[in-house]
DNA sequence: TTGAAAGCGCTAACAT
DNA sequence: ATGTTAGCGCTTTCAA
């Protein structure tokens, strides 16, 4: 069974093949790649020599030599919930079909290696980004856009007005979720922010604030605290709301995993979802529909935005002077059971 | 701003730089790489011409060269859970002095595509492997050991006994588990197996029938069903096991995301957790202490693995013909809320 | 239909 | 301390 022992096995080159064959290593190539112009006894030598050996094609000397790689990269911070999983499975679902592979590469803690990465993956590694709420876009977007580098960003408004990019109506959702909890008969609706340096973030609040006036409350400050999107903030920032002299009947957090933060400060305190205060999240990802109880919240169609901001790229990359997109993919609000209205219903 | 239209910017090689400075292009890598034996005027002129030039290293013909990428691959089936998440995030931590990179490849759906990277990787994408829980590493991992190309398995018992793996106490964890199900009183457990094709689902399974004939109970195979780790299947199998003329007052489930599936599914009965009945999950991932109530579950240090992991791959690098180590973790049960005595405690 | 050969961008051994 | 050069594995003209 195991009695292949030979050789420590440097990797067969093509050459090793084209010897094994006894032909040429270009025809070898060929029969690699398009098999063009390959007599059928001669693919068939090469073809068992593949085999035997054990060859396969080198991919670095490939993309070095015609100098693309079919590969896509997706630069991520981490992978801490389902969201990036969820996008991700919208991209590689696109990319089933296509030449492409799919490489992520995560931040995570290091901050400086973003741009690095980011350099590295336009001189050859990938041939199109797609980037997830990066970290300092600033660093590299412009390059990018100088080399006409094929690149989108994903669920990213407001960074990067001039590149293509795919998002959703955050605004509009935050402002229909908002107005929900009006309606319900809220008067007093807490929000925690995202991190504001974010568009997304900023769309999201200006959405809240919107609906309060257009309804004709006044925005009170004292209700908004901003968080990062991690759920700690969002328990923290509970905490503080719940304090306040006059605490909110109601909690919109300005994602989920905030409101899951939001949910464990309220029950810590004692109280009761949704009979003492109703929460509303936004993303809806997949654990949004497992806490208890089920989260309202905004649904941002991830895997949709994964899939067309796919779509978008690879257009990109047959054709990199096409002016660039900006696409919205609407939200949707979907009411579950962290929501009611109020005890102390006010006139409504 | 932007008047630096010039050339549509084919990237800068070496070459451009060499020129630009007026050196050698191998002085340029010298400044570039170690630096070594150059002198101080040169090296300021070339750092100029680099900056100039935004030049920077193309990654691909420097690993041709060398025969090394300085990275590192990540294989995963997908990013659905926080579980992929937490074993990246050690892997990371450890990996953010070095020099090398990580690299994420995901399988998702396409199981053939799985075999196809690892041969990709192995040739010269990559200078190691980090595999977590694989589709089918029969395809390849022979090819690997023969090749002496690093790797390490992350959370794969039983599939490859010869091969470097890391794991957790699976066995052990469920068997405390279970015990300590036992110590609260009940006497009809169930219990849902994960992709008994896995060895860690195996173990866990073992683990609990252990403890049961260890306490003088035989096992009762209508309270085993076959699960796949997923939510769904938590969901469905709970619906059987309540269905039972005598329905089990806990359900151990193998890991947490089913355990998830369960609560729902008992939810949706009608029934109270803890009061009805206890569930046990499996992993402690970092939704197991947000679900309401915080899950009861066995915890494994998925963190720890993934720096382990790479500390043990790092040395396989350094020394390929090291003899595989095979690491198993300590599991702990984590006592939350979803777990309580029996209702109708039989005589304890 | 096939082979010979150039060269992608880089490093390192060798020469100076 | 610096330059010259071979060659990593491959694709793709160009010739035959």
């Amino acid at each position: 069974m195991s009695s292949k022992k030979s050789r420590p096995s440097k990797n067969a080159t093509i050459i090793d093949v084209a010897k094994e064959a006894g032909v040429s290593y270009a025809t070898v190539s060929r029969v690699v790649n398009n098999g063009d112009y390959v007599r059928a006894d001669k693919r068939e030598r090469v073809l068992k020599a593949i085999h035997k050996l054990g060859y396969s094609t080198n991919h670095q000397a490939r993309s070095l030599r015609v100098g693309r790689s079919n590969t896509i990269g997706l630069l991520v911070r981490d992978l801490g919930t389902s969201y990036i999983g969820e996008i991700a499975r919208g991209i590689d679902t696109e990319l089933t079909e296509g030449q492409y592979d799919l490489v992520l590469y995560t931040t995570h803690q290091q901050k400086m290696k973003e741009a690095a990465y980011v350099t590295a993956l336009t001189r050859g590694l990938a041939d199109g980004l797609l980037l997830i709420l990066p970290r300092n876009p600033e660093a590299y977007l412009e390059s990018l856009r100088e080399k006409h580098f094929p690149y989108v960003l994903i669920d990213h408004q407001g960074i990067d007005n001039q590149g293509p990019a795919i998002g959703a109506t955050n605004r509009q959702g935050a402002l229909e979720a908002t107005e929900y909890l009006l309606r319900l008969g809220h008067r007093r609706i807490g929000f925690i922010t995202g991190t504001l340096n974010l568009g997304c973030a900023q769309d999201r609040l200006a959405g809240y604030q919107t609906a309060l006036t257009q309804n004709g409350l006044t925005v009170d400050s004292d209700l908004i605290r901003e968080g990062d999107f991690h759920q700690p903030r969002g328990y923290t920032a509970t905490q503080e709301l719940l304090a306040l002299p006059q605490p909110p009947t109601a909690i919109f957090a300005s994602n989920d995993v905030t409101a899951f933060g939001v949910m464990e400060a309220v029950r810590d305190r004692g109280l009761r979802i949704p009979e003492d205060i109703s929460i509303v999240g936004f993303d809806d990802i997949l654990q949004a529909s497992n806490v208890h109880p089920p989260l309202t919240t905004v649904r941002q169609p991830l895997e949709q935005m994964g899939r067309v901001a796919t779509q978008m790229l690879l257009r990109y990359i047959k054709d990199p002077e096409q002016s660039p997109e900006r696409v919205e993919l609407p939200t949707e609000l979907v009411v579950r059971a962290s929501t009611q209205a109020p005890r102390d219903r006010p006139s409504s």
